[in-house]
DNA sequence: GTCATTTATCATGC
DNA sequence: GCATGATAAATGAC
């Protein structure tokens, strides 16, 4: 992998859009996905145990620490929400029909 | 005791296991029988995976994996698909 | 925002 | 050693 994190002045991803000049119809190739470090999960876990919706100011200083797009912080949460629905359903499924509890 | 089985399932939740012969088998034959468009509706999945004894999740997991897998490298399923391509021809004329 | 999905990656089975 | 199921980033429909 070789983090996304390490060198702050890396010209980060893309931006992706904008495709001023009209010509080429490059679909934009979609972002490779990258799995985030250690750190990058500690970070964005701690925050979502306090606020499972986070808001605009502390994903631009959240995305700032974690070398992040804001777009990949709000997307974090938006995953990590639907896991957290998905594991209640695992939970429930799992533990109905266990004649403990 | 509520720890431990919450600590077991957490664990659990990653361990691999493949499925039994059978439910491949169902899984298969729609999704060949449905090449043009493998995508089950969630009250085909419903029945898919009370038919193979699995989640729906579970099903929805095979399926990605099947069609990306396939599209990826239709040459190695090609095999397959013929098998499965004539078993449904079978069923058709019954 | 949710949510099904695509894609790559992970972890295991054999 | 790959096949296979599950999970983690990323996209798009709505």
């Amino acid at each position: 992998n070789t983090n996304p994190g390490s060198s702050a002045s890396s010209s980060s991803a893309a931006k992706e859009g904008s495709k001023s000049g009209g010509s080429s119809s490059a679909p934009r190739t979609r972002k490779k996905r990258c799995p985030y470090s250690k750190f990058q999960i500690r970070e964005l876990e701690r925050e979502f145990f306090f606020n499972v919706y986070i808001n605009k100011e502390k994903r631009l200083q959240l995305s700032r620490m974690l070398n992040l797009t804001d777009r990949q912080v709000k997307i974090w949460f938006q995953n990590r929400r639907m896991k957290e629905k998905k594991l209640s359903r695992d939970r429930l499924q799992y533990f109905s029909g266990n004649p403990l509890l | 005791a509520v720890m431990i089985l919450r600590s077991r399932f957490l664990d659990a939740r990653r361990k691999r296991r493949n499925f039994n012969k059978q439910a491949t088998e169902i899984l298969n034959e729609y999704f060949y029988s449905h090449l043009s468009n493998p995508y089950p509706s969630e009250e085909a999945k419903e029945e898919l995976a009370k038919k193979c004894g699995i989640t729906v999740s579970q099903v929805s997991n095979w399926f990605g994996n099947k069609r990306i897998r396939y599209k990826k490298n239709i040459g190695k399923f090609q095999e397959e698909a013929n098998i499965y391509a004539a078993k449904t021809a079978v069923t058709a004329t019954n």
